[in-house]
DNA sequence: GGACATATATCGTTTAACAATATATGTCGA
DNA sequence: TCGACATATATTGTTAAACGATATATGTCC
């Protein structure tokens, strides 16, 4: 397994925490979020637009977002997202989800010498 | 996606730490490393041994980890593993980048109305 | 008009965790 | 003695999410 593939493998159950606390203060469309990522994490995350649409799209599919087609001259198409409120309390749950899955993984690999 | 699944999918980028951190101290063998998991994480984590024991032999194989059989009377007979010097290299570099992807994971999912 | 950013779409590949199942031994109580 | 349970390792086939590659299309800037 090189570093590539645990990067890779570290990003499946965060994905779709990062795509809802992204959509938690207002709409944003796809690409938007892509670059989000990449630049608040100041280029350690990444997600391709291979991951990424698709997983828009099943969150959608779940009730969790809502997508709307935007069409401005001087602008492509752009698909906005928001949060429903299933997706809102399925955020909550990510959250605390994801707190706790930190917290033992401390517990499991702290060193013993310490 | 099911809560089931999202805890999959996250264990699937913290394995190699886990065991790796695991043997730091000494040699273990699996089933011990399967109820070290479940037990310093209050149970929040656990890795089935279709899981765990493909995941040492993928260690042993890129040399991170060597393991030995062991017979005594009035025992199953076990596998330990111990770290090589390579597997302890691989260790400082997992944590590292374990702590890097969480901090990542905050810097984009903390919330802007704070 | 050529390079690059913006913006979305999708096919096929990879791979790690797991459910299920199997084998085998030791312990403890009824 | 027999059944239940913990200990201990092994393996087949399934599932699903990220990605490489490729595609389409528009706007901007030199």
């Amino acid at each position: 397994m090189s570093d590539q593939s645990i990067q890779r493998d570290l990003k499946k159950g965060s994905a779709e925490l990062l795509i809802l606390s992204l959509l938690e203060a207002g709409p944003r469309h796809g690409y938007e979020i892509s670059k989000l990522i990449e630049t608040r994490s100041s280029g350690a995350v990444s997600f391709r637009v291979a991951s990424l649409y698709p997983l828009l799209y099943r969150l959608e599919d779940r009730g969790l977002l809502q997508g709307r087609w935007v069409e401005k001259t001087g602008q492509r198409r752009r698909r906005y997202y928001r949060l429903t409120p299933a997706g809102r309390k399925m955020l909550v749950q990510r959250r605390l989800g994801w707190t706790a899955f930190v917290e033992a993984i401390r517990d499991i690999t702290e060193t013993e010498y310490a």
